[in-house]
DNA sequence: GGAAATACGTCAGCCATATTGACATATTTT
DNA sequence: AAAATATGTCAATATGGCTGACGTATTTCC
């Protein structure tokens, strides 16, 4: 349990120490992430991954679009919605602040042993409610292999 | 990386649930975590594992001793120092916070198979700064065999 | 076609937890 | 005696959550 908390710590202090000279925040970072790996997101879905309100959501995803990092598209089929895209300049912001984050992750499974990556998944993936497991394997395309990514 | 959040995610909540009843949040339950851990741990030393200003500290650590769940006591070779202990009923809340922490942690490592204790603690302590992983060893009392709790 | 439900946004105020900087006190070290 | 250490505290500030209330556009349903 205390390595979970020091694990976690530690692998969130890089990207936030670059978010915190661009006058953003961690909460910034997991949006410019979900969106990211989904893209054409909805908010409402954003919401229940984040398991915030809508408004805690609003003030920092206003903050992304407002500086050019976010951008919103009409549905197609429900033009109430607004689907959520990168542009591409938070693509690479995004992708700049992931990098020390995947390299992290690809040392400790190395370092673990061969099957460490699915043990590691697997274990994790554990943790989670498990009414909410079969929406977090869909979201993080973990499917029959499990691989790919971290 | 996805994983990691909605891990973290759902292995908070119930303390935090509990912990909201009482008024108090996630930095008490760490705060008694460690203390509970290490008892006589140092202020200095929960510091540098919180990694929190003293201040922020300052005003958690004092409800917690003000509704008697810590004590203080003066060291014995260095009387600046106040040695940190849990009350019987600081013991008693941390027991409550955490029996549900142990159950998730218990379950998820069954269902990811027979070594997967010893592959997750690696792979967690594989995500710890380098520098920091020998702290975290002592800390955490994972020793030659790394047995025992989580 | 009109009412209700849905998806989203926003205003205002509150709370918890963190920050920096400055300063106080007791004690130990040099 | 002076300096360093361990701790505590005051004040101001920021972030990121929260609740509650309300507004608007759009879709769905009777």
């Amino acid at each position: 349990m205390e390595l979970l908390f020091f694990a976690y710590r530690d692998f969130i202090a890089e990207p936030d120490a670059m978010l915190a000279e661009l006058g953003f925040g961690r909460a910034h970072h997991r949006i410019l992430h979900f969106i990211g790996r989904h893209p054409g997101l909805r908010v409402s879905e954003l919401l229940a991954i984040l398991r915030i309100t809508k408004q805690s959501l609003g003030r920092v995803l206003r903050e992304l679009i407002d500086r050019g990092y976010v951008m919103q598209e009409e549905g197609a089929s429900d033009r109430r919605q607004r689907l959520l895209h990168l542009t591409p300049k938070g693509r690479e912001l995004l992708e700049r602040l992931e990098v020390p984050q995947i390299a992290r992750v690809a040392m400790a499974l190395k370092r673990a042993g061969p099957d460490a990556r699915k043990t590691f998944a697997e274990t994790l993936l554990g943790l989670v409610d498990p009414k909410e497991r079969q929406r977090v394997v869909a979201l993080c395309g973990l499917g029959a292999g499990a691989d790919a990514e971290e």
